[in-house]
DNA sequence: TTTATTCCTACTAAAACACTAGGAATTGTC
DNA sequence: GACAATTCCTAGTGTTTTAGTAGGAATAAA
């Protein structure tokens, strides 16, 4: 029931890329810096973040990343989706075997289906703008 | 983000349990006939639910188990927590970590905390009496 | 005494996880 | 044009977790 480093690191990664991306975008070696973060699994996460066209690359020297579209537009559920397939609990393979409805009369479904529910509708209703806007609060507190 | 298969198996066979032991014990035997699931994998299941002190045990021939309190006193976070340890997404190891506050001004716990007390806030509040009722109109619908 | 059960602990194959590694392709800079 | 800094792509790998199996002791009903 974890999530795994992926989600961790990635969620991370992409508020201190929102973060740091005022003009220039921001290479991964700094966010790897910033995050201690493996530069090496960091280009993994950050892959599957631009596969599914949450962030777009500049390649080359001085190259990086930034969003592919505004903060308010990309939610955690966004990202998390795409770093750890699906969110849900339970996948309920039960429910498409025969034996589920016959044998043991699967209630449990209605639980995994609650569970799954809610925990889409957290965080797809937490934006990525908020994060930033949090973390800005934060940078800007330390000084 | 899945939920092992302890937590799957152990929620259907404790419904099943609840619904089948109405003055007898219920055989970890005949749980695992009805739910198709390992005996010998039932038995350390059903072994945490009784440590937990939700099930208890009669030992000896003709034994079995039973719930230890009323179906509507048990609830699926009950359950779950046993079975699972605790249904937290993320630990946040990162926020006892001097690094998190300094470092990556850690944003992304509060949508850990969202995200368990959300599924905390789910579980606890479906109760085993109501799955039970739930199959057991499933089992008169059958007839 | 036999049989049916719970109880306890150790083992194990397979899968998932959390990276590491090597190197190709691209592009700005001197 | 050479170099350096970057993204990009795929494969490998040690460790941990999962999903069981296995063996046998303890208990109690018949």
């Amino acid at each position: 029931m974890k999530l795994s480093s992926k989600g961790r690191y990635g969620l991370r990664a992409i508020v201190d890329l929102a973060l740091h991306s005022q003009n220039e975008p921001v290479s991964i070696k700094s966010i790897s810096k910033r995050q201690d973060i493996s530069e090496r699994y960091l280009e993994q996460i950050i892959g599957k973040l631009k596969k599914a066209g949450i962030v777009e690359s500049i390649r080359g020297a001085s190259g990086g990343y930034h969003l592919a579209r505004p903060a308010t537009d990309i939610s955690v559920g966004d990202i998390l989706r795409c770093l750890e397939g699906d969110l849900s609990v339970v996948n309920c393979p039960e429910v498409n075997e025969t034996k589920c409805e016959s044998s043991h009369l699967c209630v449990t479904k209605y639980v995994w289906q609650k569970v799954n529910i809610g925990i889409q509708d957290t965080i797809n209703h937490i934006y990525l703008s908020e994060l930033v806007e949090q973390g800005q609060q934060l940078l800007d507190n330390q000084q």
